[in-house]
DNA sequence: AATGAATGAGGTTTCATTCAT
DNA sequence: GATGAATGAAACCTCATTCAT
């Protein structure tokens, strides 16, 4: 044990990364169940370095998983800088569950309360519960998603996807079938032709927001909006008192 | 040795239901590694009594898949003879859907080719497969399903919404999201109405809303309806008033 | 139990043949460790069937070992009865080293010890022993076989000559070889020309028996003999005191 | 795993080592069907490590049958060479007899092909093979062996000779009785004195014995001698007198 | 700090034997 | 008496974990 914590020596701290990638890809090929000697010689590294990193296989696999959630945060955030909202929800998505399709074990671990304690999801996943939150928040006020999503359905949408296209038979086919479904989370234009999601994926032809000018959904119920969401509806309200 | 098949002696065959039941409760709670011992004992009998049964592990895994799948080939077929095609299909998957989120882990197995063989999935699944098809055929015939929909993807979704569901922290509304992403796979009208199941199965072929061409329910009495309802009827008159 | 031994019921004696002859065939095929319910199947019975007629695996063994060594009685005993004592002894043999070869695994048990109890080896073997006793005692008056051979000898060399055949890659050669063999236990001829099993078989060119005539062993060591045997030597004895 | 194949560590080939003892031990004892646990615990070790070495019990079995036919191998090697042709065939054969009859269960496992597989046999037994080779082609160019024996025979013919060896009640008895038909394979002599394997070794290929024919010894030292022993001297003067 | 050998509990499976039908 | 289902001890084998080197 390090006298100062972090100051572990160098090729402690990279066998600790050989070990968990070699876990990552062992358990990602052979479920949860690989073996530690499996583990430990495709490391390279004998038995017991395993165990000098990680204490238990428990522990192993908690933060195998941690990795995995933590690679989805970052390119949550990646999406949430560099696309529009609605881009940013639904591609993040998108990858989320390709990647983890193919880590289908993974996700297996997560939705299983039982055989892997829950400490381990919820432990690795307040960032990730984070970074949802924001790609959600923004989604909605750009209006590219449906109201009635909410930030605790989107792990479990990332799972089900994986699942889904980890069972399919065909992978193109697979992946189509799923932004086919998101779609279902999508707000609806009056033409109906918000499945598309390259083109035509943008709001209605009908009116736009009077403050940003952005489409805006009609619905056959309701007083119609002229706003495309609180925010801006906000922001006229501040405008016209101020001037 | 039975002179006829199936006629064994009935407490053989009442001992080989209770192990199999007893099998699918703990593979249900405990996931397929559950052990043999485990299993015994809730049973009430013996290791060898299971072993007598079904002469090995994957067999007993494969009769529990089987069963499973059997008891969802019943429901598709009650909902084939009993529903029209569209509600038929939807009203089955979702129902699958919750039943095998209930049993996460037999959908990990079907989904997961390398640790339980995919001889075990299509074995049982053959009869799965025919009913599903018949379900899709139907669906399609009355126009209540998207043409891009195909047979071999409706396990895939049945696996990937139990996923979803047992992924989801509220069961109340893991059932919604299901709902709503499984409309990603209706047929579109012009108006985007679809996603109401209930109502739309109302709805004739017949006239449409003039403010905002949904399809109207025609009924056999009464002064025949312009609008779809109130809402639209207030705006068309609001537009008259402003013209 | 019937009342009166032997006394059975019909059927059962029969089902006790039954399972007997199917046990010997199990056995000869896959050695003694076959399991009960293996020959159980082949004899078409039920398990509890074997177990009413042998009340445990030992017994089983027992008496399948039993059976053989009965048919190997039944052979001395034709053996001696019908042939010549050389031809008788040597015949014999011959033809249990043969039918042991086949049943392999029965001699291994009765050469070993520890794995099934000498007593099944000492109970079914009295009357083999007598048998071969009677086999040797003739062959030893007609001078057909070497002094230094006692009874207890050809047990063991009919397991021996069992195992080397059944050891021997080539089945014809196998059998000449043990003629070989076994022809060092032929009396010498001077000319060494004694292992000729048949023509030249007889005793040497050298003196003769003065009762019977049968040619003498010459032999380097010891008084020289005047009688083939102690049976002439008496008979000439008697007939010198009667002269 | 060891850069050098064959440098693991001291500890593990020691026990390596231990482990093997134990099972040769236990298996000449009790049968090759004794359990991996007695052997685990004759060896004063887990379960875990016997299998570490030795990654089933059927590669423990062939590791015990290959260091028996190694030791053998040793054998007939320092007899091919520190005596000459006749002597080392013989002398070996009944080495391997003997030695062999000590561990009845290892030869009745390379006589049953079924119980194991005959792999085994082949695998350990090249070297055996051309051990044998050499001591037969190094006898029969001395002349020591009857032509009709081949190489194939040997293995048999030790593993025959076991068998009788190890059934015989009587130790002693039995080692003469295999030297007595292991004779039957010697060339024959016109004398028919071939028998008699330790004054035979001793027998130049002089003069003969003027009562009975045998070889003589021929001493560097000393009057030549006319007999073969005291008998031969005794009955030629009887007939000198009688004469 | 790293290695890999040792450990032993626990899993699957077999089978002699008993017992309800 | 016959049947074959039930039993459970014991076999083989694996693997998470510890520990000597």
């Amino acid at each position: 044990m390090p006298a100062v914590p972090g100051a572990e020596r160098a090729d402690a701290r990279r066998n600790r990364e050989v070990v968990l990638r070699a876990a990552m890809r062992a358990f990602t090929e052979g479920g949860l169940e690989v073996s530690l000697g499996q583990v430990a010689r495709r490391a390279g590294v004998g038995a017991g370095t395993v165990y000098r990193h990680f204490p238990s296989k428990e522990v192993l696999v908690e933060a195998v998983l941690a990795e995995h959630v933590a690679e989805q945060v970052a390119a949550a955030e990646q999406w949430a800088d560099r696309a529009e909202p609605g881009d940013a929800l639904f591609g993040f998505l998108l990858e989320a569950i390709g990647k983890s399709a193919e880590r289908r074990h993974f996700c297996d671990a997560f939705a299983a309360d039982r055989s892997w304690p829950r400490a381990v999801f919820t432990a690795a996943t307040e960032k990730f519960d984070e970074a949802l939150d924001r790609l959600l928040r923004n989604a909605k006020q750009a209006g590219a998603v449906r109201d009635e999503v909410r930030a605790d359905d989107l792990a479990a949408i990332i799972i089900g996807g994986a699942a889904l296209r980890s069972a399919h038979p065909n992978r193109a086919r697979s992946a189509r079938l799923v932004r086919l479904m998101l779609d279902g989370l999508r707000t609806v234009t009056e033409d109906g032709s918000f499945r598309d999601t390259s083109a035509r994926r943008r709001h209605g032809t009908g009116e736009r927001c009077a403050e940003c000018g952005a489409r805006l959904d009609i619905r056959p119920t309701g007083r119609p909006a002229r706003y495309c969401g609180a925010t801006c509806r906000q922001r006229a309200r501040r405008r016209r008192a101020s001037g």
